[in-house]
DNA sequence: AACAAATAGTTTAAGCCTAAACTATTAAAC
DNA sequence: GTTTAATAGTTTAGGCTTAAACTATTTGTT
């Protein structure tokens, strides 16, 4: 019922092999985000966007404004404040004026922003390198290669058949 | 800033190249999910879980359990009520009574839900088709079985580590 | 048969996420 | 310089998703 069948006798999925590749991905990301959503919840008490946002604030030392957390995070602007607001009240990062811009925020890890994230980071890197333990560094190496490809496919003509 | 120096003159990255890996995993995931729930709104007014059902009953011409696609579209059962409750009240799919098991539904698509389905499963094999264009079917072949391999070991191993 | 345990599905409370409308500020056009 | 447009961020309404508590039914134990 899945398969047509083709004068050389061959037959050939009735779905295209980039259907089948692209429900795999999907397969993938899935099992793996709900293990790290899972095991944050269980041993952090903490969720995945947050972990996420502090991901981001942690590879800028400086801040970052609310703007350029949303377009690296790929999420509207309006889950940003959602989930900053959150972890100010939690005083794990802090909303900072930017000199000369009234309008934007410079958001930052607080002390205890950077400690709680330093250990959540650890063991986070040992749940992905778990993830990935079935492959050979060069099997991860290609998969890292190809999806590469993906991605800047992706990117690049992402706006053209709107 | 982001690598250390070894003592043989070469680099390594501070994050393990696994680390690396899932980010850009995550990144074409999202990127696609994002094109396909936008296409889906605009073209078809409906969303990507509503679509993900509908796809999972395709296949299924005799109906499935509420149970079942839970399990094949890793969602909780609350889930699968929800969206069942809006494709019903839209007359996509039907709860048919199980024969000898008065807890379970069969659920179904309607004539009028296998009609808008097909229009939309032609339209999503373009996007998905498009999103891997830059790739060769070598390629594609190659990321195919290299994410088998994820998903297998990610399957299995799941649930040893708590 | 009676009780306990498991299963199918629903409900609820809370968090995530988006698009769209909104406020405030800055930059550009003229 | 005033108007216009663009930008930074927030708010709001609505849909998605989960975990946990819940109802109803079935299965297993004795």
């Amino acid at each position: 019922m899945d398969k047509e069948a083709r004068l050389d006798g061959t037959t050939v999925a009735e779905h295209p092999e980039e259907l089948r590749l692209w429900l795999r991905l999907l397969t993938c990301s899935q099992l793996i985000e709900t293990r790290v959503r899972s095991s944050l919840r269980d041993q952090f008490d903490t969720t995945l966007p947050r972990f996420d946002l502090m991901a981001q604030l942690q590879r800028a030392p400086e801040g970052m404004k609310m703007n350029e957390l949303s377009r690296r995070m790929m999420v509207t602007g309006g889950n940003v404040t959602g989930i900053t607001d959150q972890l100010v009240a939690e005083g794990l990062v802090e909303r900072m004026e930017v000199q000369g811009d009234r309008r934007a925020y410079c958001v930052k890890l607080t002390p205890k922003g950077r400690k709680q994230f330093s250990d959540m980071a650890h063991q986070h890197e040992g749940w992905i390198v778990d993830a990935f333990a079935g492959l050979s560094p060069k099997e991860i190496a290609t998969l890292h290669r190809l999806l590469g490809k993906v991605k800047e496919h992706t990117k690049t003509h992402l706006m053209e058949t709107a």
